[in-house]
Order: structure tokens, then C-alpha cells, then sequence
DNA sequence: CTAAATGTTTAGGTGTGACTAAATTAAAGC
DNA sequence: GCTTTAATTTAGTCACACCTAAACATTTAG
């Protein structure tokens, strides 16, 4: 499979995680991808003679089990490479997506279950998401919450994003948002759905949208 | 510039380096990345209009300043990598090449250099070959030879080969030819060109062609 | 020094993955 | 339930990197 196929799977895999109907439609495939949804009716019509997804015109996409293994895979060599590129290499946190992006497309099984082994097995990556073991198996058994989703005076450590995009975490990591900070929902305004916390010693507040884009792990 | 191109300066440079002639004609490129003679006249033709290399019709192609830049940047993150596979995750030896024909194309010129630190600036890869620095600078000063050039009671160290597909490295291992290894040539058959010669403690004869591809520092 | 053999280029074609514009289907509003 | 609006698909192009077959240039041999 190449780089072109993989990143429609991992697409429709991310979209199916946050989306409840069964089928992924074409142009949010589209958005997620900057693509026409022309060019991804077409490439769904490949993908099912593949048979790594099932189409359904004018409905979308929804991943076969072998899509979703090949889609788990493209993600723990991403969440794998993004641990090597932090720990190993001293990127920072907000740099390493992008590579990861490239490294994800390697080739090698046994590559990648080597880098695992030389990373000791980590079962998080430095954005808090969770990396799918050699057989694709995810276990996430934390207690997590979208920070716009707790409740006033709940209290919690941040441990990832849903947003991992440069901007974003550069915007957390200015106002003291980073991995395992500690935090306490202080307050929740009704007008705008903004919410005021306590991240360590400091009380920042932050808006709506940005709050649905970080996870807590509740106490 | 995108892998396949890459493919093409990386040809011509290694194509280059055994040439005594300074345009490479078309046909040792096609061969050389199992393309056919058309494909590549009509590559070079692009590669000329980036200014990566100079073409003359039916005479070939020879590399810019720039495609040597390109082509040695390639050559550093290869033989980078292969030193990652084989120093970290514990590759075999005739295992990196084809993973690291991968890796090479990796876009970052950050990452380059922050394994290249992370390896502790190595300056030669597994197979013997001296990886250029950041500016695209070699500096192998060593006095080597290939092993077919060598006399009748001239000793050494094995360095490097010429050919590091996988079935010639496992012959090499199986007789006790690697990297490091001490070797001293015993006789020359006049015959054939096969050379006799002591590796470590064991006596082995090795054909002419084999001792063209084996790089020896002469002592 | 010419003719044959060899190597190279040109011309035309293929598969892949993208695009725009037009046609079709589905959903939403009245 | 019909009509308007929005989403989706189809049809027709394009760029890219490869191919084959035919035309053309260069080298080699007699």
C-alpha cells in the first residue's frame, strides 16, 4: 500500500473515532485530507476493491477489519516515531508530528517493532494518545474527559490533545496547558462557554474550542 | 525533489565515483535503478531543467554542484540510519541496507543532524563507507585498496565492501570476512585471480570477483 | 570509409492520484 | 409532497513516472 492510501485509512480511522454514525462521508474525508470530495469518491472505489473499506454510494466510507489493522498500524509506527523523535532526539513537543507524518510510511514490521522494543514499549505518545501494541490492540483504560466536559471544582492531569497541530501547542505550552500538568476547573462561564482553571500555581482562562481539543484524566 | 528523483542523483553519484568518464550515460543509469534507457533520458531531461544536473544528448548526464549537494545529503542520511539500525535496534549487518533505502528520504534536515548527534557523529556506516558531514564534506583519509589489488604477503583490516546486497554480506559472514577483521594475503592464483588468505585464524580462498567488492586499510 | 551493431531519443500509451465542471442524488424547508 | 439547497458522483483533464516500439545517432569492424 503507499503513502497515498495509507493516509485516507488513518483519515477515516480518526473520523470514525469522534463521529457516532457508522459511515464516514466523503467530504470530511475531504476536509480532513485537503482534497476535493471528487478525488476521494475515487479513491474510495480503490480502497474497496482492496477491500480495506466498505462503500456506499452517496453514504461514505466505514473501515473493513483489514482497513482497521492497516489504519492501527500507520498509528503506532506515527505514535512510536513520535516518542523516538522527543526522548531519543530531544525534538520538541510541538515538532515532531510532522516527521512522524514522513517516518509513519516506513515499511518494516520489523522495524517497528524494534523501535518499540528500543523504546522500551511506551504505551503513551508525548501527546498523551495511546500506542496500539504489535497486534493493534489499544489499551486505554484511564479515565479521561475533555477539559469542556468537567465540571466546576473537578480537578484532573492533563494528558493529551485531540489538536496536534504547531499552533495549538505552542498556544498551551504559553500558558502553562503541557503533559501532566495538574489542573482544577474553576469556574465555567455560561456566554461563552469559556472555562477558568488553575494549571500548577498559575489561573488562566481559555475558551470553548480550546478546551475541546485537551483531554483530562479526572482524579 | 521527491524519491524517485533522489533515486536518480544517488545513481548518478555512486556511478560517478567508479567512472573514469565524466558524463554517465544512459543506459548504466537504467541499469543501475532497473529502469529502461527511455525512462531515464526523459528524467534527466527534468532534473537538467532543475538545475541538478548537466544533460548532453547521447552523451549522458554528470551532476550540478547543487545535484551533488542533493546526492550527498541522500549519502549521509542512508549511511546515518544504517548506523542507527545496527548500533540501536540491533539489525544485522545485511539487514539496514534495504530499510535504510527508505529512510534516506525522510525530509528534515533537523532530524539529520539530531541522529547524526544522537550517533555520536560517526564517520563511517556499517559496511565501511565514511558518511559525509552536515556540509557535504568526506573525509576518509584512510589508506585502503580493494582486496584484489593486494600483494602476496600484504596485511590489513577489513573496512567496507563495494556491494552490499544481502547474499554477498552472508557469504562474507560465513567465512569469517567482516567488518574489522585482520586478513593477510597468503597467494594469488594466477589462473583464476582467486586469492588464499588468512581472516582471523582460518585459511580461505575467495574468488576474483569477490575480492573486487572487499575494501582492505592496508597495514 | 562505409555498413552493421549498439546505444539513445522520440512518440505514443498506461496507471495513479489529483483537479474542475456538470450531472445526479439526497436532505431540508415550506 | 414538492421544491430548493447541499452533498456526491461522473466525466473529462492534467502531471508524473514509468513503459514499448520505432526513429535516429554514434561507435565499431571489416
Amino acid at each position: 500500500m503507499n503513502t497515498s492510501q495509507e493516509n485516507y485509512l488513518k483519515a477515516i480511522y480518526s473520523l470514525s473515532e469522534k463521529s457516532d454514525s457508522e459511515f464516514i462521508n466523503t467530504s470530511s474525508i475531504a476536509h480532513k485530507l485537503n482534497m476535493k470530495p471528487a478525488s476521494v469518491t475515487e479513491m474510495l472505489k480503490k480502497l474497496e476493491v482492496k477491500k480495506l473499506v466498505e462503500y456506499k454510494k452517496y453514504k461514505g466510507a466505514k473501515l473493513s477489519e483489514k482497513g482497521s489493522q492497516a489504519a492501527l498500524n500507520i498509528i503506532r509506527k506515527h505514535r512510536l516515531w513520535e516518542v523516538f523523535l522527543l526522548k531519543k532526539l530531544h525534538f520538541k513537543w510541538d515538532e515532531v508530528h510532522e516527521i512522524a507524518e514522513q517516518l509513519e510510511h516506513i515499511q518494516s514490521k520489523e522495524l517497528t517493532d524494534r523501535l518499540d522494543d528500543f523504546l522500551e514499549n511506551p504505551r503513551f505518545d508525548p501527546h498523551g494518545d495511546p500506542i496500539p501494541d504489535k497486534h493493534g490492540i489499544i489499551t486505554d483504560n484511564r479515565n479521561t474527559s475533555l477539559l469542556s466536559e468537567m465540571g466546576v471544582k473537578q480537578s484532573g492531569t492533563m494528558t493529551g490533545v485531540q489538536d496536534s497541530s504547531s499552533i495549538f501547542l505552542k498556544y498551551l505550552e504559553r500558558i502553562n496547558i503541557t503533559l501532566g500538568q495538574k489542573i482544577e476547573v474553576l469556574d465555567k462561564m455560561d456566554f461563552d462557554g469559556s472555562i477558568i482553571l488553575v494549571a500548577g500555581e498559575k489561573e488562566v482562562s481559555i475558551s470553548a474550542q480550546a478546551a475541546q481539543n485537551i483531554i483530562i484524566r479526572i482524579n
